[in-house]
RNA sequence: GGCCCGGUAGUUCAGUUGGUUAGAACGCUAGCCUGUCACGCUAGAGGUCGACGGUUCGAGCCCGUUUCGGGUCGCCA
């Protein structure tokens, strides 16, 4: 007979009994009947029922175990009377009665929060004790599905003849992007290394390197703060590049893997390929974002024209996006005035007009009496709209507009119910942009120093830098941002004048980017990649709240590890062979 | 860094207009109970109301400061 345990369990059936056993696990609860004690035993694969009588020694001793601790049960496997079956279980139909129960881990101290899957519990708390936290069957089947996802994803690429290759964690300080994580060197005094932001510029060296198709499951360092959806610290991505590709070969490759991974590990209704395609201009005109969520049917529609001649104080000098709602006539008045609400105090608009469609066409609503018959028709025409709809109204500047509009629009979707929770719509966002300005007026890259712009050499030549688009893209799904992708810029020509625009010249690249601007005039194959996040496709998987629900060990929102006390302070001695001074720590 | 919300028992929360001894549920402890599986029943323990200061005859509640946590914006090539 094996120590610890012969069974996992999840695995004693019918077959078994009259057998002796032995399993261990977790106590997770224990009913004790008075004379009569049932014990769950949990361990990573299910649990199973246990069980003593008077007639054992042992009754009052096993019905005092503390729970959580840690138990291995020795007995013999009985079948349960039909009557008490538990059909919750897949061991439900059995039970081991008890010859021997062993206490291997005894709990000492007071539980800080009950171990169950109603996670009500405060955050904080739960990273302090992420050990206890894992225990719950929630955050173990994530951790499991996590894995299963893994695998299946690395699977994929490898059918597809992507060859994985691990990059280094320790490199250097890339000036574009995220803050870094520095990391002092001891035998280089006064230098950092620093760690991957995402490992750019070594997937494109590889393909310098005549790796044609590279993947990596890379852990990616980024100094940025936390997000629902953005874990602080570290994250994980399934980085791809490949060589000899296009913007469209990208897609056609990633579009089945993640397909065929929402299909598999998930039950909901998941968007066919080729997923629908849109610009970034569309995009943040209709939706408002660059991450829209496609779920929602509503659609923000431009009227800034008409409004030029109507004399509207509100109005005026502004662009005006109206967001029409269908068939909601039977909306109580606190509907449109909570809108307002949410408007002014959460989106600190100046307001949220709207208007009701009655049943013979006439408008009804705070600012009814200035939109004249053919404006009022051109906006239902615009919109589609018919009686028992209602126009919401989105006023202000360039710049805020479309950001406010596309909130409005998120907002209407939830309190409407719009939202198809059993979907998952993927779209691309196409088409962005290479240039933007920054809050201080100074011109930069707006997503990505690596793009390749669409045109090449000549349109960077030729138009002006903000009418210049990259292929830059990106895959969203249900309003989250999934992956990032581009067709890189292999052409060391063109690198130079892509940044000369934003104000750098030839040496800023030669000292910045040496390896990269180096290696492309070694010859460098054209290639694109792209690299899905995978916390976050396993956060959609599991339809979880937050991030941190879908990592092992997640630091906090403020980006400590509450359970190991990281960050922390380190010994005078550490600091003085890294040659470093920590000045005004009080 | 800005803005919003919160901190009351081990946990999750309630606490009225400022007024006697701060409550509930779950958990915990003890007892009873031989077919439970969210077992049931009875009793009990458990509180620096985040901290400091102020107003008041009197503060969990009002005011100020501070600290911690959550969300959001900035930020995230």
């Amino acid at each position: 007979m094996k120590e610890y345990r012969t069974h996992t369990c999840n695995e004693i059936t019918l077959d078994d009994v009259g057998k002796k056993v032995r399993i261990a696990g977790f106590v997770e609860t224990i009913r004790d009947l008075g004379g009569l004690v049932f014990l769950d035993i949990r361990d990573m694969y299910g649990i199973t029922q246990v069980v003593t009588s008077a007639e054992s020694k042992d009754v009052d001793i096993i019905s005092h175990i503390p729970v959580q601790s840690v138990v291995t049960v020795l007995g013999t496997v009985r079948k349960r009377s039909e009557d008490t079956i538990n059909l919750k279980l897949k061991t439900g139909k059995v039970e081991i009665y008890i010859e021997e129960i062993k206490i291997l881990g005894k709990r000492t101290k007071t539980l800080p929060f009950e171990i169950d899957d109603n996670k009500n519990v405060r955050e904080d708390l739960r990273l302090k004790y992420r050990y206890l936290d894992l225990r719950s069957e929630k955050l173990r089947e994530n951790l499991k599905l996590r894995a299963k996802v893994i695998q299946f994803l690395r699977e994929k690429m490898i059918e597809k003849d992507f060859l994985e290759v691990q990059t280094p964690i320790l490199t250097a300080s890339s000036p574009e992007g995220a803050r870094d994580y520095l990391v002092p060197s001891r035998l280089h005094k006064g230098k950092f290394y620093a760690l991957p932001q995402a490992p750019q510029q070594f997937k494109q060296l590889l393909m310098v390197a005549g790796i044609d198709k590279y993947f990596q499951i890379a852990p990616c360092f980024r100094d940025e703060d936390a997000r629902a959806d953005r874990a602080p610290g570290e994250f994980y991505q399934l980085d791809m590049e490949m060589a000899y590709s296009t913007q469209e070969d990208v897609f056609e490759v990633l579009e089945p893997v993640i397909y065929e991974t929402f299909k598999k590990f998930s039950k909901k209704e998941v968007v066919k390929p080729p997923f629908r395609r849109i610009t970034y201009r569309e995009s943040m005109a209709k939706y408002g974002t660059d991450k829209p969520d496609l779920r929602n049917p509503l659609e923000i529609v431009d009227v800034t024209d008409l409004f030029e001649k109507i004399d509207l104080k509100a109005f005026k000098n502004q662009l005006v996006r109206i967001i029409a709602t269908h068939d909601v006539k039977d909306q109580p008045r606190s509907f449109f005035e909570g809108m307002t609400d949410f408007a002014i105090k959460d989106l600190k608009a100046k307001g949220l007009a709207w208007l009701r469609i009655m049943d013979d066409l006439s408008l009804q609503g705070p600012i009814a009496k200035f939109i004249p018959e053919d404006a009022k028709k051109e906006m239902l025409k615009r919109t589609n709209s018919k009686e028992g709809d209602c126009i919401f109204f989105i006023a202000e500047h360039e710049g805020i507009v479309d950001k406010l509009a596309g909130s409005v629009r998120d907002e209407l979707g939830k309190r409407l119910g719009l939202i198809d929770e059993n979907k998952f719509e993927f779209c691309w966002i196409t088409d962005f942009p290479m240039y933007e300005y920054d809050e201080k007026g100074k011109l930069t890259f707006c997503h990505n120093p690596f793009s390749m712009p669409q045109g090449g050499l000549e349109a960077l030549e030729t138009k002006n830098p903000l009418e210049v688009i990259a292929y830059q893209y990106d895959l969203v799904c249900n309003g989250i941002e999934l992956s990032s992708g581009a067709v890189r810029n292999h052409d060391p020509e063109i690198m130079i004048k892509a940044f000369e625009i934003v104000g750098y010249d030839r040496k800023y690249i030669e000292e910045k980017f040496t390896a990269m601007f180096t290696a492309f005039q070694f010859g460098a194959p054209p290639h694109a990649g792209i690299a899905p996040g995978i916390d976050r496709m396993i956060m959609l998987l599991t339809d979880s709240e937050s991030i941190r629900e879908v990592i092992a060990f997640p630091l906090s929102g403020r980006a400590e590890d509450l359970m190991m006390g990281a960050p922390a302070t380190v010994t005078q001695e550490q600091l003085k062979e890294l040659h470093l001074q920590v000045k005004d720590i009080q």
